[in-house]
DNA sequence: AAGAGCGTACCGCTGAGTGGAACGCCGCCG
DNA sequence: CGGCGGCGTTCCACTCAGCGGTACGCTCTT
C-alpha cells in the first residue's frame, strides 16, 4: 500500500505533486510536497525529464508534452470525447456559453472537455480538473442516476460548503436528486462558484440504467437563464446517448 | 540511453506500446512489443494499474483515466489550448469544418486540439496524435517559420510518400515553404490523406521570429475550397497571436 | 489428446535504487 | 561585510526491490 518505496510510486508522487494550478515547481518544493528524500527526488525527476514527462527549466520542473500526448491516448475517455465533440459544438453554437462534458469518479466530477468563446464566464473548472459532485449540475445529474449505495454514500459523507448557496443539507440535496431523475435535468445556482449558474443533462448507458457522462451549459448570473436551455440541453444529451448506444457493437 | 533496465523505462515502454489506434492490449502483446521479459511486464503492468495509469480488464490492459487526467495538467500545451479554444470556436462557427491546433516537434506535427461537427471530413488526425510535417498544412507553415537548420534538416531527411499527391521533391517543397512564409498561409491538397484539403496559418511568438503553433481548417474535396478561408484563417491566427503576446508576462 | 499460447506464480541473485551526508552557490540580513 | 539558510547537485556504501528464467494451470485450436 505504501508508494514511497517503489520507483514508480515515487515517480507518480512527483507527477501528482503538481496541482492543476501549478505550472513550474522547484526541486525543493517537490521534496516538501512528496516528503521524499532530496536525493531521490533529484534523481527520479531527472529520469522523468529524460523520458519527456517533465521539463527541467531554469526555475524548476514542469509537466511536459510527453505526458500530454500519452494522456490523450487513454482510450475510454478519449473516444467519448471524440464522439461527444460535435454535440458539444452544437450546444455551444446555440447558447454561446461555456459547455462542459464530465464523468463522475467517486465523490468528484472529472471534466473531460470544456469549450467556450471569448465572452465565456470565468469558471474555475479546467479540462482534466475535478469538482465535488454535490455542488455542480453535472455532479448532481450523475449522482441522481447512480446506484442507491453510491448516492447514500455521498449524502452521508461531509458535504463541503463552497459558497453561501452550496446545498449541504442531505434532505434538500436528495430532493433535488430525485427531481433530476424525473426531469432528466439538474441545476446549479452559485453552489460551487459565486456568480455562476449551470444546467446539466445525463448521457445514459446500459439502456438507461446508468449515466456514463453528462454535459452542461454554464453562464453568469444576470444574462444567463438556465431554464431557457432545458430542452436544448436535454435534446443534445439524448442525441449523444443514442449515438453512443447505436455505435455500441 | 537504454531504457530496458530501469523500472521507469520499462513502465514507459509499456505505456508507449499503446499506439493511437489500440484500445486494449493483452499481456502477451505488450511482451511482444516491448521485448521485455514476461514476468517483468506482468509485474510492472500490475503496478501501473495500481497507480491508475492502466486499467486491467478481461481482455487485457488499456490506458486509464489517471493518465488522461495527468496529461491534461501539462502546463505549456494546456494553457495554449485554453487560450486558443475561443478562437478555434470562431473558426469552426464560420466554416463548419474540422479545425486543428498543432505544434511542431522535430519532423512531426502534434495535434493539441481538434474540433468538428457532425458533417466533419473523416480525418486520420486525433488529438495528441502525430503526422509528418512535410505533408500537412500545419506542418508546412510551422516549418516555414522554423530556423534554416531545422528546415534543411527536414528537407534533407527522407520525405515519406503518403499519397500520390505527397510532395517529396525537396525543391518543390522548399518553394511551397517560402511561399508560405511570404503569405502567412500554407495548403495541403490530399498530400497526407486522399480526399482531404487543408489550409493553415501560424501563431507567432518572439515578435514574429518563431511560430509557436499553427491552426488549420480541413475539409473534403468537392465542397471545400481552402482558398476561400484564407483571410478568415489568417485573421484568426493573428488575433490569437496578439492575445498570446499581450498576455502580461 | 496433444499442442500452442495465454496469464499467473515462484524464487534466488544482484545491481539499481536508496537516502544520509557533504559541497558549492547564491541572496538575504544583521 | 561575514554569517546564515535554502537551494541544486554530487557522492557513496548498503540493501532490498526488481529481475527474469522456470514452471504451472487454464483455455482454445488442431
Amino acid at each position: 500500500m505504501e508508494d514511497r518505496d517503489t520507483v514508480l510510486g515515487k515517480a507518480l508522487m512527483i507527477l501528482r505533486a503538481f496541482g492543476p494550478a501549478d505550472s513550474v515547481l522547484p526541486l525543493a518544493e517537490l521534496v516538501r510536497r512528496t516528503g521524499l528524500a532530496k536525493g531521490s527526488v533529484h534523481r527520479v525527476a531527472a529520469d522523468l525529464a529524460r523520458h519527456r514527462l517533465l521539463d527541467k527549466g531554469e526555475h524548476g520542473y514542469r509537466l511536459s508534452g510527453g505526458l500530454f500526448e500519452l494522456g490523450l491516448r487513454a482510450s475510454a475517455e478519449r473516444t467519448l470525447v471524440e464522439l461527444a465533440t460535435p454535440f458539444l459544438q452544437d450546444l455551444y453554437e446555440r447558447t454561446h456559453e461555456t459547455v462542459h462534458l464530465g464523468i463522475r469518479e467517486g465523490h468528484e466530477v472529472v471534466y473531460l472537455a470544456k469549450i467556450g468563446g471569448h465572452r465565456q464566464a470565468r469558471t474555475p473548472s479546467r479540462t482534466g480538473g475535478r469538482m465535488p459532485v454535490h455542488c455542480t449540475a453535472i455532479g448532481k445529474v450523475l449522482l441522481a442516476h447512480a446506484t442507491r449505495e453510491e448516492r447514500t454514500a455521498v449524502l452521508a459523507g461531509p458535504l463541503e460548503r463552497r459558497t453561501p448557496h452550496t446545498v449541504i443539507a442531505p434532505g434538500m440535496l436528495r430532493r433535488q436528486l430525485s427531481r433530476a431523475l424525473e426531469t432528466g435535468i439538474a441545476y446549479e445556482r452559485e453552489e460551487s462558484t459565486p456568480g455562476l449558474l449551470c444546467i446539466a443533462a445525463p448521457i445514459l448507458g446500459n439502456n438507461g440504467q446508468t449515466a456514463t457522462a453528462a454535459l452542461s451549459v454554464t453562464g453568469p448570473t444576470g444574462r444567463f437563464k438556465p431554464e431557457t436551455h432545458a430542452n436544448t440541453v436535454r435534446a443534445t444529451a439524448a442525441a449523444l446517448t443514442s449515438t453512443l448506444t447505436h455505435r455500441h457493437h
